[in-house]
DNA sequence: GCGGAAACGGAACGTACCGTGTCGTGTCGT
DNA sequence: ACGACACGACACGGTACGTTCCGTTTCCGC
């Protein structure tokens, strides 16, 4: 995440502030009022030092969502794949439904088509890894013959994922946790039925 | 589309070089270079003509692409669900696959969380009518007994653009005709399948 | 036709934020 | 202790914003 100077002597104090400002600016004004110098403004900080760690207030953010995500889904294994997925896609949907993370992350992925260096830090340390954990969540279904074997995984996994996209870009309305069951329900479903 | 004074005595000619401009600078410069300003020097029109008649320049973008997409994507009807959607999908994947049409949709989506107005607009006319075509497509096929009653039509239809969306906001490289076809064959499976 | 309302192109304005540069201060490794 | 370096602060030119003014052209209604 740190991208230039790489150094021991950063000050720790700055880069919470730094973070914390980016977020609670996103609560209060709205991602589109969050700029480099309000950043800095409210974090008592210099513009420069921003600069200095930090290509874009777009990978400022990122780091600051990357944090709280991760807290939010992890993935479990209670055996019951369908139980697990659901709960993970719904702690997906609620970190996005509430201020600040919801916002923050619009705004992220509005950066992403005119900042390829965000765009690369995004898949490389959010998006991959964690359908890479989601892709393992399912193969331990498989090996317990809750998913047949030959699946498409992969495939699964944007199916699930797809439309929560689709529905926060677009601003729809939140799903309800019988819409996330219905399309858990649904994408376990396509991988068990036999081929069209 | 018009937003404020409703008149006939618009000039027709600027509209036409106002959209055609904006896509243009899209194609050769990329949307974060499309400005109101660059617009109004390209077209050889005063910023405040496109003020006049425009938001913003999601807006203006927003009229240019929605023309383009109704042509490229219709909603046929053969008979064969499955070869339908899949045409459909991929008439829509290719539009977004090339200049100035991927960037400016992009570039339309990340206005979405900063304008209310463009969302809205976005959604009544081009996202709600689309998905209620897509769904009285998928109501014929279940007249032919394609696809069983009692099936979730809108949700199918989610699970369809889902992905695309997915894709086109991650960036990640287009998918090719069999990543469509294996999706449109696991949503159609997902219908028909006995209850998880 | 004719008069006037309204849309037009062009130019300039102040504001906001960008990303960079400079400078003096303070602090942390060596 | 000392020197390197991150720090805050401030100022800079640049770009795009959205608005305003001006003089011109176009077109509707009389």
């Amino acid at each position: 995440m740190i991208t230039p100077p790489s150094s021991v002597r950063r000050s720790e104090r700055s880069r919470r502030a730094i973070l914390r400002s980016a977020l609670d600016l996103c609560t209060e004004r709205g991602y589109g009022h969050v700029t480099i110098e309000a950043i800095a403004a409210d974090a008592g900080v210099s513009k420069k030092t921003i600069y200095r760690w930090w290509p874009s207030k777009g990978a400022v953010l990122l780091e600051a969502f990357t944090d709280a995500l991760i807290d939010a889904t992890p993935f479990v294994d209670t055996g019951d794949i369908g139980a697990d997925l659901r709960s993970h896609v719904a702690g997906a949907v609620k970190l996005l439904s509430v201020p600040p993370f919801g916002p923050a992350y619009a705004g992220i992925l509005s950066e992403l088509h005119h900042d390829d260096r965000l765009a690369q830090q995004l898949r490389e340390q959010l998006v991959d890894p964690r359908v890479e954990e989601a892709i393992g969540r399912l193969r331990s279904a498989q090996d317990q013959g809750q998913i047949p074997p030959g699946a498409d995984l992969p495939l699964a996994v944007e199916m699930l994922y797809g439309p929560v996209y689709y529905r926060h870009v677009l601003r729809k309305p939140v799903q309800d946790e019988k819409t996330i069951a219905a399309l858990v329900d649904h994408v376990l479903r396509s991988l068990r039925a036999p081929g069209y």
